[in-house]
DNA sequence: ACCATATATGCACATAAGCGCATATATGCA
DNA sequence: TGCATATATGCGCTTATGTGCATATATGGT
């Protein structure tokens, strides 16, 4: 395996930010609703999840137009200690991520993403 | 504290192989020990080397012409679980180098490394 | 003071990485 | 089949990173 890789893949702040999110989510999320936790493109968090799932610490699953993330489960233990190290990094470090994704998931329902990509013409209508 | 940091100064292999053979090693190494260990020559290692200090995972002691450097004491347990990833890397992973550190640490006297960087002119003599 | 040696640093270069944009693919629905 | 939407990907650009070489700094011995 290709130890480097995997702290590579986690080098990257914002790659960094969607595994805490993962961490803390403790559930899948879809790409929506990790773009509007992370206030970013979907097109960039689209390429960072491809990269987290290259190095195993992702895994995806696709529900209709949806494609829902997940924490990989790591049998490696050099991949827990990893993980569990992104886990002990305090909330407020963060914060503005958390409080996005929580106000994110309100808009589920039947605990399913149905929201989709908020465009800017489409924020405005709510 | 800046995580990815962190995590971007093991993103690189022979950072990797350092924060390894140190380690392992249990003690402290100089400068030449480590090139010899790595088999890379002395500038790329100590380049290598201000890079793990000021992400704080290496300390430094200077101890005539010779300089030391060992695992820094980490009280952060983000940075005690990534520790503890690295440790868990299987042997295997960078046999190599440990036979090539062995082999080293055989030339120390009192414990301590009097040997120096051991340039190809001087390596034929012994 | 001078020299040898251990280590560090500046520079030029090649390569890699992240971003934004445009576009492509995939799925569901009418 | 055609369209809207969710997600992915290719391209060009800019910046970051690792390497090798040359050179600088630091220390001890003479």
């Amino acid at each position: 395996m290709h130890y480097e890789k995997i702290l590579k893949s986690l080098s990257d702040r914002t790659r960094l930010r969607i595994l805490y999110v993962l961490l803390k989510a403790k559930k899948e999320l879809c790409i929506c609703e990790i773009m509007d936790t992370l206030a970013l493109e979907h097109y960039n968090v689209s390429k960072h999840m491809k990269e987290l799932k290259v190095t195993g610490l992702v895994k995806e699953q696709r529900s209709g137009k949806f494609v829902f993330y997940a924490l990989a489960d790591n049998k490696d233990s050099f991949v827990r200690n990893i993980v569990e190290a992104v886990a002990a990094i305090p909330e407020t470090e963060f914060n503005e991520d958390t409080k996005r994704l929580n106000k994110r998931l309100t808009l589920r329902q039947n605990g399913k993403c149905v929201v989709g990509i908020l465009k800017k013409s489409r924020k405005q209508k709510g």
